[in-house]
DNA sequence: ATAATTGCAAACACTTTGCACCTGT
DNA sequence: ACAGGTGCAAAGTGTTTGCAATTAT
């Protein structure tokens, strides 16, 4: 049904190098030095996408879409939190979340959807940087 | 600095017309019958979006960015769960979602973007629905 | 008067697709 | 051998922009 092919194992192989990182279609194809054609670089990410091994977010601001590399399955249980500042994504594994999420269910009558939800906000590290900048 | 014109008060008062409701900039120009180009629709929202009168969201399916009116500033210190089914819109003030949100903050070193945050999920009546159908 | 807004069409950026050739199994 | 993948260039989308004419203040 599908074929290992260099194309796709270089790909995979440039965003797990970086798991912390997005990656937008222009970056993987002038950053790393993949030999690979542009629409070749969209259908291998969206078949990673499919397969749950890499995570696509379409951010409101700058066009395009970005990529990550998450593994497999395992995000489904926990929360992400993407820093607005530094693009940073942090896997959350909290039980506060998770009460909150049964909380929303049971009082709210909104079954949450972990995978297809990320909180925004700014990381600590960020944070202080801007606070230092500013005074 | 900012003029009242025509258009754009016809553009505001069709999405206001239904604040459950999410627009495709397509379904606006078809779908209600403004009277005004494409440029200016996209101009207009993108103004309203500044303003924080409209809420723009860009899922990850579908091409096309979607706007829905939201009023001004309220929506700052609440969440938003949005049904991944029906599209609904829910503005959701709750106490545990901000302890959650105190909790993150305090506890993840990470300052929480409400704003720019969305849960998504099943709405209640979607999830009966689809239960119903499923058997 | 003058600064902002409109409309049109052209320009853009990102993504998808048709088709012939290539590659993994 | 054959299903699936690749590359290129062309075609699609959705959105933005240049510019002259128009409108709100």
């Amino acid at each position: 049904m599908k074929y290992s092919t260099r194309q796709r194992a270089e790909l995979l192989e440039y965003l797990k190098a970086n798991p912390d990182r997005c990656f937008s279609v222009r970056e993987i194809i002038s950053g790393g030095g993949l030999s690979m054609g542009e629409a070749t670089v969209y259908r291998a990410l969206s078949h990673f996408v499919d397969e749950g091994t890499v995570k696509k977010y379409v951010s409101g601001e700058g066009g395009g879409a970005i990529y990550q590399y998450v593994g497999h399955g395992e995000c489904e249980s926990h929360f992400h939190l993407r820093c607005l500042s530094c693009g940073r994504l942090f896997h959350t594994e909290c039980s506060v979340i998770g009460d909150m999420v049964r909380h929303i269910e049971e009082e709210h009558g909104f079954r949450v959807d972990a995978v297809h939800t990320t909180i925004y906000g700014v990381c600590a590290e960020c944070d202080r940087r801007s606070r230092e900048a500013d005074g």
